[in-house]
DNA sequence: TTACATTACTTAATCGTTTTCTTAAGTCAA
DNA sequence: TTGACTTAAGAAAACGATTAAGTAATGTAA
């Protein structure tokens, strides 16, 4: 193996010479310097990183927690995207990405154990379950962390804009006339979820609509089977609204299905909406109205703040960053007043 | 920090006896190794990763190759699952992954490269450009590596079983008395690929029928705007097939739309057939005829063989692994022999 | 009793870096 | 000539672990 030894012997200087030529310090001549790193060049020299993170404590290695609950995770194009801004970012800045598990060697450790194991340099939250001690362990531990749509008082976090997306979302529908407007919502407790419902219902109110309570329904997001039921209970009603949002693009699929299957046509008989903007949605007949979230914008940019508080611990800050989504209009809202 | 330091001063003994007790060497008293196991239990001791790496040259921790062409990658369901399934496996044998970049500070630096300055322990490639120099130079390094969906000769392979999938999917739709049966392939250069398309040629071969060249188009995978395309052309053949495979679920949706608009139903005027069986395409209506790849165990089984290589070299293998796929027959597909 | 094993430890070297403290040589002003 | 300063390099300790080699205490066989 190459080391900085080598170089050493080859340059007949001491590693401490090498060491300093290689890492720009400024007491190392001139000549010396060009003459070591030409010589580290063609001995194609890489310095040992577990030797260097040794020695500094940093380890260029950013953590990652994605863990996946219920289906969801990795394979949800939503997360990857995120995860793939993160990753690009990261790796633009010399940094690479580590999956944050909870075992090591035979046994079971905390997420944060596994950091401080590791020695991660900072950690991106980017799909978890708040509800699990562990993950706040992580938040509120010593290495830095940036959280993905969820706040916590001790970390940066990158938020879609939510309220802004269903607000825009709605009055979109609004302005095609559409007055009885049915939302199906995602899983209650999680933190996005409550931004979109009480957004929905702020922009309701600003639009002058009382929303009847027969009208809003919950749903596990990507899941088909409840938004299905969901549907057709709506449909039933004795007023039945002319529009559906649904908690996602996937889930929106399941109550696509029931309306088909009724034998209704989208959007002449009933219009429906999805959120996220995945690739799908604008490849189904007809193509959906959904808001569009920037997945990877929203990665890079946690890994730009995050980056930026492990380099300059002095000016580390917690931020709240919001990343504004866009309107997909599609062709799944029906005009209901032709005469605008 | 606690270090193996700490405990020998609590404990009384010198770092050598912690070190040994702890990793289970036998030269420790009884009384002794319980002692220091408690201390270490009690002072919430974890080893530092870098200090053993670099002792042993053992980082335990996996490198897993990425890269997204054309914005495939990461956010492909296919590719994901795989991920996901190697992650799983990976982390219950202690094991971590990192993403392998090919950045190194401010300047590039090849893969290879890459894991030996990170001193990684093994390498799955899962999504990769094999027209990439850097990629076979990483496949015939000295780091073992296992390959999915690829052979190379030095590295043991998990593969997706192609033929087999062309096969039963075709099989299938013969015995629903197809006969005039078009096949829209993925790009033609990859692996992937080439098994597909023989398998459909071999098929057909021994099922007596011959395909006109009119009934083989290309098409990228993923993408649906050449599909939609090629579709269109095949509708318009003057003897047009009753049946059309696409490259996968997603670039089907380009071919389905296009059928839609031509006010032809599926499966009544035209029957269609996808490739990976993903969640959405079980939830369109109708539901698509497919074969579901099992990508979570192409990715446990990887990670599986890879680890094993790892830690017996001695009795490492270059082995092929094929994973079966499951035939889904969906509504997509129409019955033209009521009779049978 | 001697000689040799066995047991349960310790000592010390080592992995490849970084960094603080020295040191030697050269420069320059008084 | 002397002392102070600058420049360019080297020596050595340190990071936290592992491990080969050494050592004392005990047991045991001839």
């Amino acid at each position: 193996m190459i080391s900085i030894k080598t170089i050493a012997e080859k340059c007949n200087v001491s590693v401490a010479t090498v060491s300093k030529a290689l890492n720009g310090h400024n007491d190392i001549g001139d000549e010396t310097r060009v003459r070591i790193k030409k010589a580290a060049d063609e001995l194609g020299y890489l310095p040992n990183a577990a030797a260097r993170a040794l020695k500094t404590n940093r380890t260029y290695s950013i953590g990652v927690l994605f863990e996946e609950e219920a289906g969801c995770g990795l394979t949800h194009e939503y997360f990857s995207g995120v995860l793939n801004g993160l990753k690009l970012e990261v790796e633009k800045n010399g940094y690479d990405i580590l999956f944050i598990s909870s075992n090591f060697e035979n046994k079971k450790i905390s997420y944060y154990e596994h950091c401080k194991y590791r020695n991660l340099d900072g950690i991106a939250i980017v799909c978890a379950d708040y509800k699990n001690k562990q993950v706040h362990e992580l938040m509120e531990g010593t290495i830095p962390v940036v959280t993905i749509d969820y706040v916590h008082y001790n970390c940066t976090a990158v938020c879609s804009n939510n309220i802004q997306g269903i607000e825009d979302l709605l009055r979109y529908i609004y302005s095609k006339g559409h007055r009885k407007i049915a939302y199906i919502h995602g899983q209650s407790n999680s933190y996005v979820t409550k931004e979109r419902l009480a957004s929905f219902y702020r922009t309701m109110d600003s639009l002058g609509i009382e929303v009847p309570d027969t009208y809003i329904e919950t749903a596990d997001y990507i899941e088909t089977t409840k938004t299905a039921v969901c549907t057709k209970k709506l449909l039933e009603l004795p007023d039945p609204p002319t529009c559906i949002i649904y908690p996602d693009d996937t889930a929106l699929l399941g109550g696509m299905n029931v309306i088909k299957q009724l034998g209704l046509q989208i959007p002449k008989d009933i219009s429906i909406a999805g959120y996220d903007g995945s690739k799908m949605s604008q490849l189904l007949y007809p193509t959906i109205a959904t808001i569009k979230q920037d997945a990877q914008r929203i990665g890079t940019e946690a890994a730009r703040r995050l980056i930026c508080n492990i380099e300059k611990p002095k000016l580390a800050l917690v931020e709240r960053v919001i990343i504004e989504g866009m309107l997909l209009t599609g062709q799944s809202i029906a005009n209901l007043e032709p005469n605008q």
